[in-house]
RNA sequence: GCGGGCGUGGCGGAAUGGCAGACGCGAUAGACUUAGGAUCUAUUGGGCAACCGUGGAGGUUCGAGUCCUCUCGCCCGCACCA
């Protein structure tokens, strides 16, 4: 019998299922816990593609690993179903988009459970179900009742081709993110989360965390937090003042203009009146222009002339104001102080305008503004102050004069939180007849979506609920007030920004989760998934649940204490795999040529699981002739009958050494280096004479985890009826790793010219006699002054020579 | 431009500051075979050698792929955020 995979797989696949073998008690506290998550997936009509089973692959060798070492292992997945995609489809095929859903989720389930995942089922949830979105819609009345939704009619983000409003996180090169549709800013009704709330904790509590130091800065980026000083201009022979937010106020004394942006309040105000009809031809003309084509460094500095002046408080001098879209008016107050001899655009919007530059840093401009840091001039009491002092002598004195304080901004926005789309969670609002704003009553949750005849929204931004019949549309309160339901839909990441709270207790009809649970589970130990969730949706998750925290739901600040990104699996040819390229390859494919165990062995030890790599055919046969090499050890009688319960002194080291190996880069992620050294052990165990029975079931048991299929049958075959779930973790035997002689490299000015084999326990002084009179050593100490001997205990001794 | 990461054989990749190239792929030779795209054995960074080799140039160190400075190249984010 050689390897029959399709069996194998097959067999495991229902004895697993029928044993429930990976069921986990929530309630049981009994033993250390360990939650270890996936991202879930959206379930897609394609299916999964090759780059799924690596994440999930991490996680589950993880899994296993942890459940023999005896914690109570949480191990879920489930399904990110609402979703652009199904809509779509519906649409087309005029069909719901619930039933689109469902059968990706039914395909995906079966793909999943080929692959030989350890989830446990039982806490399976999926974001469209009515028992878990009825909850979503529940942290949303919380997130209203704390003054943290609220609706705004400012421009967003909206996309023609979608029929939808987006977040600004969604929306990529001025391209809608799904689709790459064109976005354009328009004023609409929305409603809005208070993210910017957060944004000091969002940024601080990163600090913390274990995570990927480049998402770590990511996040901080997109948070955007920075320290800067506020302060007010007043209009020369005007009534009015405006506030710039600068992060260089040393620079304030060579300010020599200011500039609004085009959205500011006061533009329109202040345009004098013969600069009044180009100031607002300025202003039409930019508020036309998308994001993207207003923004970027080397966008030409435009602006016009107010015709009005403003006085620079630290010294009272009598400066031009212009509007100019090098300005953007969602940041700070949507005002600058211009400083054109140390900031590159003020430097090109004055060169382009012909305006005053006042240099106050020594340092040369005469091509390019001068950023660095260097003695001040030109400012009075700051005079041969650096940057630091200066900012501190300047600051210390706007505030004495009422001018000026120091302010933190953030470049995060709050979260447009609406969708006018038909396939999300209805937002459980209702608008009142007086216009007054009506959150549904817990107890009146969920809101279901209504049936429809069509999914599309209107244009104009209607959305699909909007045509939803009347008897869904229209409510009355308890209180007897009439009104209308909200039509705008939550985004896609609403039912992701909690499910892992969901996972450890599904079907709780009464909370979001048992509280002790939570308390208890909470944080997720390692939450493993792909790097494009580095902003959007682990932002979303942290916030809600740091809200969640403030309101004492949940017990710990953070979601994810740990977290690790697979890396992107490209193709045979090096490049990301798409249709177009012809290099996808498709798992379903690869269960059927060669196996799950050896897709799994494959992907693990292609390379470092964060790094991108590419597929290999080759590869891929190789981990298979591997798991064969395994299997024959077990399964051909020759090498089977090597098995004894004797000792077999050969392997002691080589095993005790791969128990410790393997354990640690288990722990670490590292399973390229744990299965090289698998292959090392398996290599020995070919070479020696006779093979010790728990060696052998040490190994089998260790590499179930990455092959569980062949794994599990091994383990059969050896004798076991049991399943290898909760069979305690092999040790090593410290002991046997203590070897009785050792290699020592001597070198001679640090190249290395002879391997002395040595007892252990050889003193200092044995070895450098060794050293000293080794035939191979001697020809290159003749002749030659011996300066210094370094000698590092049991690993190089190292003669240097004059 | 800014931030993060990475440059090691023909390829994927190993190396707590201590024998560079573990392990695998590929390749070469041989064995067993009717056969071999199965399996096993041996070899496999370059060079005849001394030696030379971790993108390049310096530096620290007894000793550098690893630490420091500069530089080149690639990947990923962000990008007029004042």
């Amino acid at each position: 019998m050689s390897y029959d995979y399709k069996n194998i797989e097959t067999k495991w696949a229902e004895a697993w299922a029928a044993q429930n073998a990976f069921y986990c008690d929530t309630h049981d506290f009994s033993k250390p816990k360990y939650y270890v998550l996936d991202m879930f997936p959206y379930p897609s009509g394609q299916g999964l593609h090759v780059g799924h089973p690596e994440g999930y692959t991490a996680s589950d060798i993880v899994a296993r690993m942890k459940r023999m070492q005896g914690f109570n292992v949480l191990h879920p997945m489930g399904w990110d179903a609402f979703g652009l995609p199904a809509e779509q489809f519906a649409i087309k095929n005029n069909v719901h988009p619930e039933v689109f859903t469902r059968k990706n989720i039914e395909n995906f389930k079966k793909q999943i459970n080929a692959l030989g995942f350890s989830y446990d089922w039982s806490k399976e949830v999926a974001t469209i179900d009515v028992d878990y979105y009825k909850w979503t819609q529940w942290i949303f009345l919380q997130l209203y009742a704390h003054d943290l939704a609220y609706v705004s009619n400012i421009p967003v983000n909206y996309c023609p081709e979608l029929g939808t409003v987006l977040a600004n996180e969604e929306v990529v090169d001025g391209k809608s993110e799904v689709g790459g549709f064109p976005v354009i800013r328009m004023p609409m009704r929305q409603w809005v989360l208070k993210i910017t709330e957060y944004a000091d904790r969002l940024a601080e509590d990163l600090d913390e965390l274990n995570w990927p130091k480049s998402t770590l800065e990511m996040q901080r980026n997109w948070i955007g937090r920075s320290e800067g000083v506020a302060i007010t201009f007043q209009i020369e022979d005007h009534k009015e003042s405006f506030q710039v937010f600068t992060t260089r106020v040393d620079t304030l004394f060579g300010c020599t203009y200011c500039c609004l942006a085009p959205e500011h309040p006061l533009v329109s105000t202040l345009a004098s009146a013969e600069q009044k009809e180009a100031v607002e031809a300025y202003v039409k003309a930019a508020s036309a222009k998308s994001d993207l084509a207003r923004t970027g460094t080397e966008k030409e500095k435009t602006g016009v002339y107010l015709g009005v002046h403003a006085i620079n408080p630290i010294n009272g001098k009598s400066i031009p104001v212009y509007v100019a879209d090098y300005v953007l008016g969602s940041y700070g107050s949507g005002a600058v102080m211009a400083v054109p001899a140390h900031d590159e655009r003020d430097y090109a919007f004055a060169k382009k305008h012909g305006l005053e530059m006042i240099q106050v840093l020594e340092g040369d401009i005469s091509e390019n503004a001068f950023t660095g840091d260097a003695k001040h001039i030109h400012s009075d009491f700051a005079d041969g102050l650096n940057i630091a002092d200066a900012k501190l002598a300047i600051t210390k004195k706007l505030v004495e004069m009422g001018a000026g304080d120091r302010v933190i901004n953030y470049k995060l926005r709050d979260w447009i939180f609406s969708r006018q789309r038909y396939w999300g969670e209805p937002i459980p609002m209702v608008t009142l007849e007086d216009g007054t704003e009506f959150p549904i009553p817990e107890d009146q949750l969920p809101i279901t979506l209504p049936e429809m005849d069509k999914y599309q929204p209107s244009s104009g931004g209607k959305p699909p609920l909007a045509m939803a019949p009347s008897s869904w549309l229209d409510y009355v309160t308890p209180d007897g007030r009439e009104g209308t339901r909200e039509t705008n839909t939550m985004p896609q990441w609403a039912g992701s920004c909690w499910y892992y709270i969901r996972y450890i207790d599904p079907h709780n009809p009464d909370a979001i989760c048992d509280e002790k649970l939570l308390k208890h589970w909470l944080p997720v130990d390692l939450y493993i998934g792909g790097a494009e969730h580095a902003v959007l949706h682990l932002l979303y998750a942290r916030f809600w649940h740091k809200f969640l925290y403030d309101i004492g739901v949940v017990g710990c600040k953070e979601p994810f204490q740990r977290l690790f990104h697979q890396g992107m699996i490209l193709g045979e040819n090096g490049e990301k795999m798409s249709k177009s390229r012809g290099n996808v390859v498709n798992p379903d494919e690869i269960i059927a040529s060669h196996g799950a165990d050896s897709l799994r062995l494959f992907e693990m030890f292609a390379g470092p699981l964060n790094e991108v790599k590419p597929w290999s055919t080759t590869g891929l046969d190789g981990a298979h002739r591997f798991i064969e090499r395994v299997y024959r050890l077990i399964d051909e009688p020759s090498f089977a009958s090597k098995i004894s319960d004797e000792n077999s002194k050969e392997l002691d080291y080589s095993y005790n050494f791969l128990v410790k190996k393997v354990t640690a880069d288990f722990e670490d992620l590292a399973f390229n280096t744990a299965i090289a050294q698998m292959m090392v052990f398996i290599n020995d165990c070919y070479k020696a004479k006779s093979l010790y029975r728990p060696y052998i079931e040490g190994f089998v048991q260790m590499f179930s985890c990455i092959c569980p299929f062949v794994g599990q049958e091994m383990w059969a075959r050896l004798g076991h009826e049991e399943l290898l779930t909760y069979v305690a973790w092999p040790k090593c035997d410290e002991a046997k790793l203590v070897k009785d002689e050792v290699k020592i490299p001597v070198s001679v000015n640090g190249k290395t010219r002879n391997v002395l084999l040595l007892p252990a326990d050889s003193s200092e002084e044995e070895v450098k006699a060794a050293a000293l009179n080794d035939e191979r050593v001697k020809p290159f100490l003749e002749g030659k002054e011996i300066k210094k001997v370094i000698y590092v205990k049991g690993r190089i001794l190292n003669i240097v020579v004059a």
